[in-house]
DNA sequence: TTGATTTCCATTAAATACCATGTTATTCCT
DNA sequence: AGGAATAACATGGTATTTAATGGAAATCAA
């Protein structure tokens, strides 16, 4: 049973916007999606308010949720709430994967992230991103460079050694 | 019940990317896979993020879950969160052993480590790892190198004495 | 009715399952 | 203990299935 998003996997858009979602992110909608069976296609959330980004975020039912319920969680009519309202619940779509494992971006969308031929498909964990094949790769050269120096990269996977987990300050994270 | 990968076994790659996975290290990765039983096969994870390492790292389910387990315990939105995720949830694969014990290298993930015929199994306890053979040799060349001086021998080697394990600075591992 | 969206069908390229063989390691029986 | 029978491994080749993708038909909406 596949419950997480991994690897990176680019595929075509064609002019209707028509664009598979790849095998392996399918199965992880479906093992996600409490709704779902092996008679149906599975829904999940595209999420295009992160502006900052430069991709658009697809969600499994069951990880959106664990967002959605976050957001509840906060006091009702906060400026906060309302922000996180705008962003992650506005700013975002549920569909449906078709018979042969597609989606369609909208327009909107495509431009949105600057999508023409191509669609590249980053897993994330509990999510996955949709990005420009070219914006991806600047955006991992970024990632590289922050690592570049050895001490950096030590200290971003001593957050996953176990002894320091309780240690290190939230700001850290 | 096997639980550790140990040893280095050298099998052939075909053409299609096809390579034997250690029967050894089968039997850590069925123990280690929460839902194998004798009629599956069991299933894995391989990571390829690690960019200076020069090698394809193998877990079993349960070692890749405690990563992404420690990586979910991070803030969701997160900039270190968001890096460990495209090093270890993009970067990587899961895939599942053949009938014949076998698994497929990808034509990306060999061209990454510079496999053609041969791979070379490094059993690492709770994971393994996959080299070109010439890479791995000069890879522990430089391991001879560094531990040539007797003192930082017995320096490394110290980490692994019960009296010395509370006294040591995080830096020093 | 016409433009847009969705459903249905067809193709091909790639991934996976299946089968076969030589070789080594293990078991079992006398 | 010796040797035959059996099982397990590594590996090559072939067949079958699935995934990705393009195009056409049908449905919907303005």
């Amino acid at each position: 049973m596949i419950k997480r998003f991994r690897g990176e996997w680019t595929n075509k858009v064609d002019a209707k916007g028509r664009v598979s979602i790849p095998a392996s992110f399918r199965r992880v909608l479906e093992t996600c999606d409490p709704d779902w069976n092996e008679s149906l296609f599975p829904s999940l959330v595209l999420v295009y308010g992160r502006k900052g980004s430069g991709c658009i975020e697809g969600y499994s039912i069951r990880s959106i949720q664990e967002v959605d319920d976050m957001i509840s969680a906060l006091p009702r009519y906060s400026k906060n709430r309302e922000i996180l309202e705008r962003l992650l619940n506005s700013s975002s779509v549920q569909t449906q994967v078709d018979e042969n494992g597609r989606i369609v971006l909208s327009s909107k969308l495509r431009e949105m992230i600057g999508i023409t031929g191509e669609a590249l498909f980053a897993g994330m964990g509990e999510k996955f991103q949709i990005w420009n094949p070219n914006s991806y790769q600047k955006n991992m050269l970024e990632i590289f460079e922050i690592i570049k120096d050895p001490g950096s990269e030590q200290r971003i996977f001593d957050l996953l050694d176990k002894k320091t987990m309780n240690k290190h300050s939230d700001k850290d994270d």
